[in-house]
DNA sequence: TTGCAAATGATAATCTTTCTCATTAATAGG
DNA sequence: CCTATTAATGAGAAAGATTATCATTTGCAA
């Protein structure tokens, strides 16, 4: 059986600096994370992962992305539809939010420094240390942009 | 079979106002929704409602539920766990937001209306207007309060 | 009061996610 | 480089949450 030669990702990296064991499996799943720029839910990735390298089972894609949800390499996010979506996690800087278009449901991202700095405000006022935020706005498309 | 008795609820007239059949198990459901602030998941809400009526099945407080969230009378939350939890939805003033102790899985209501203001800009500005707000930060309790 | 469309109850079906367990593979040490 | 050990994987079963089905019941307008 050949195996498929693909360069490691950024995320592969961040995987063995954790001191988690790097199998193909868990190389292939990080390759395609690192290579997505939207939010795929399990299902997809497991496609995707596919594509790369068909010794892969959908189990392995939920323990993966698990595994990286608990070790701060993904983050888990929900926009509704009952299956959880994946994107790779912010770095130190600053996080980011969404925006989901109310009729398409389209997601987009957006950031707002002053918004990060607000919430680290209330929070802190309110006794604790944010540790995440999970914010989503549901809009919709104004009839007359000027 | 004895109807048990007691007087419709805030949510019960909304119920009418928006048209919907007010049906025993509804006013029912209502009625437990009312007398709730917190935010039960549907197996909560079922227990809560058959002390109040026994005559009432899971299933109907599952599509109750989901009725009611179309109709804008109640608003689904996720704060992890696999469960969706209800509440009841804000007016037209502001809405309210969630801290989740990341310890002890708490959930703190909080509101804002600097928050709320920011938040109204920011989608305008990306040319929508807000028709929904879920924010949910994860906090830590400070060690050491000054 | 009656008729009918809509709601309900009980349970089956579906959907997502986790678990089980036999097999396979990664890594440290020789 | 080879081997042993320990963890990861694959395939499918199981679990948990939610929705659908369909015969029966009920709210409500006429």
């Amino acid at each position: 059986m050949k195996e498929p030669t693909f360069p490691d990702s950024p995320l592969a990296d961040l995987c063995r600096e954790r001191g988690l064991k790097l199998t193909g499996q868990r190389r292939t799943i990080a390759f395609v994370l690192s290579d997505s720029d939207d939010h795929p839910d399990v299902e997809e990735l497991y496609r995707r992962a596919v594509e790369v390298d068909p010794r892969i089972s959908i189990a392995t894609v939920y323990r993966t992305v698990r595994l990286f949800e608990e070790n701060g390499i993904l983050q888990r996010r929900d926009f509704g539809g009952g299956r959880a979506r994946y994107e790779v996690a912010d770095g130190d800087h600053g996080d980011h939010y969404h925006l989901i278009d109310a009729d398409s449901g389209k997601v987009i991202e957006f950031e707002n420094p002053e918004l990060d700095a607000l919430l680290d405000n209330i929070v802190r006022e309110m006794g604790y240390d944010l540790v995440t935020t999970r914010l989503s706005v549901v809009g919709r498309r104004k009839a007359k942009p000027r």
